[in-house]
DNA sequence: AAAAACGTTAAATAAATATTTAATAAACTT
DNA sequence: AAGTTTATTAAATATTTATTTAACGTTTTT
């Protein structure tokens, strides 16, 4: 590197180290490795990367990056890209966050909307055998009763997350706020 | 326990179990630890407790109660209650899971905006020096504004996220996203 | 067909986190 | 005010999770 433009472009890497220094903290909040976040917040300064740059460039292992990649995959925060004439794969950072939430919480969500509800039906079936069931006492019909009221309030809760879910997938949440609103 | 009861009462504890199986398998999701998972799953069917009822039920120690009860307050899954006569805390679950989502995603969404925000403005600034550094050659500037202008895109997002979180706050979503809707 | 390059899986190690036991501090009771 | 009950903090241990080293299988090249 010569000498005039060392000091412009160190700065120019003391910038990026900021932004990616923020992106890994909050990264691994949404559980992922604390690999998988450097490694994202690294791409996301870079074009497409093969394994070995990123091992290079993170200094980690190779396994460290091809699993960290395939987490990040899962969640859509990274794509694969087509490079012909290498034999090496290689990945892109996706820099869309509105795609990389959408991915992430919808997916979170939609899962614990579907544990939860189908726990939430099953033992509500369970309450209601309890109810019809002529060994209960009286105490023990009030407590399956309340059980189930309390269950069947809940279900307002996960049709709503379902809801949201959907909104965000299908983009029709924009409508309520828009993108790009200066606020 | 008499005789009579005792099959009705196992079916509500087996029914109970389900649900609290999966909360907890959905909680350790939120990036709480398996104790507290489990502990507001327990809490959920329960009035309100105090840390050596708490203790029993779970078989764990005091202070592993203590802590949990302590990370679960921080995203308001649990509250203290007020009960006189005793000198024990007693602590209850919210019950209400728009109000535990509310608190837990916007406190995270305003945390992950105000840090990334942060790192982005700071960043731009030096880039913005990059590009009047009269030491810096054509093409650092070219990379220079290259990033600032990512950045800047990336800033519509954190804005999107701050508008979101506060409309979960404010209940406007509501207007949007009924929490009755029957779909 | 043999050798080399690449990615993934498996086993072992290292690091981080959760939990417990023990000690301390605070609040209440007598 | 001394003693007792309760909650919290600190240090130690146990457990889990992340990462690495080593081995394997697959594809490509010569």
């Amino acid at each position: 590197m010569s000498e005039s433009n060392e000091r412009p472009q160190l700065k120019i890497e003391e910038a990026k180290d900021k932004v990616m220094g923020a992106i890994a903290e909050t990264m691994d909040l949404y559980g992922v490795t604390p690999a998988a976040a450097n490694l994202y917040a690294t791409m996301y300064f870079e074009g497409q990367m093969t394994l070995d740059e990123m091992r290079t460039e993170l200094g980690m292992s190779k396994p460290s990056m091809s699993t960290s990649v395939r987490k990040l995959q899962e969640i859509e925060m990274v794509k694969k890209t087509f490079t012909r004439g290498s034999r090496k794969h290689t990945y892109a950072a996706e820099k869309d966050f509105f795609h990389s939430f959408m991915a992430f919480y919808c997916q979170m969500w939609e899962r614990e909307v579907k544990t939860n509800l189908g726990a939430i039906e099953s033992a509500q079936e369970d309450f209601v055998e309890v109810m019809k069931d002529s060994s209960s006492t009286p105490d023990i019909v009030a407590k399956a009763k309340e059980y189930y009221d309390q269950l069947e309030e809940s279900k307002t809760y996960y049709h709503w997350l379902g809801e949201l879910a959907e909104s965000i997938r299908s983009g029709e949440i924009y409508n309520f706020l828009p993108k790009d609103q200066k606020d």
